[in-house]
DNA sequence: CTGTATCCCTATGGATACTG
DNA sequence: CAGTATCCATAGGGATACAG
């Protein structure tokens, strides 16, 4: 038995399911849940420069993949809680090594786009 | 000094780079380049569904990042090798984890995916 | 072989306002 | 508080054909 499942394969599954990893906010998203569950605002203030919208239609992708679950808890004003599941939980390791890849690397990327333009203008 | 850069500050150059990172081929390229060098004909043939323009525009995002060479070896026709800089390879290392959990939760995503689904019937 | 050049299209996301 | 509802703009990417 080899491989089940190979990103390289044309028609693989796996392609959708790295399309959703690789969406714009997950990777926020993801990483922002990753000491407990947050409310809508709270999710929203913390990952700053997101629409309510964008975060709606993030949050509903990843519970329809099962990474997180919504618990409303009623009440008025409402309050709705956002939580990893297990699974949501799993990808949290893969998703902050690249977030920390990202905060890490910041210099010697800006250094290399700063060359690359310069480069440009002979 | 605490950190330098964080992902959830709004202006943090460190998006622009998960912005890179998240492009829908980047992480396809670095995986395709693990084992070493490869040509564009090869690279396209590797990543499979890839047009030539995606590659293209790809690679060359990459390059101004300081994720890879392009080494032009001239003749006729002509031979073009792409490669992973040492910055690159250390890129290599988170997203090589992306990969692996892709292809590993595939059934948990599309059970997961099925269910939601289901319920929506209701 | 290694790309460019077009054309087109739709999905993503921003801005803004509003509702239960 | 937790979203919806619109409208809109743009960039990314697909298809196809072609060039040095």
């Amino acid at each position: 038995m080899g491989k089940a499942y190979n990103i390289m394969a044309a028609t693989c599954p796996s392609r959708t399911v790295l399309h959703r990893i690789g969406a714009r906010w997950t990777v926020f998203v993801v990483n922002a849940l990753e000491h407990g569950p947050m409310r809508f605002t709270e999710l929203k203030a913390h990952i700053r420069e997101i629409t309510p919208k964008a975060l709606t239609e993030t949050l509903r992708a990843m519970q329809a993949d099962g990474l997180l679950s919504r618990t409303d808890l009623g009440g008025n004003p409402p309050h709705v809680e956002y939580a990893l599941t297990d699974l949501g939980r799993s990808l949290l390791v893969p998703l902050r090594a690249v977030r920390q890849w990202a905060e890490a690397h910041v210099p010697d990327i800006l250094a290399a786009r700063e060359q690359a333009s310069a480069e440009d203008a002979y």
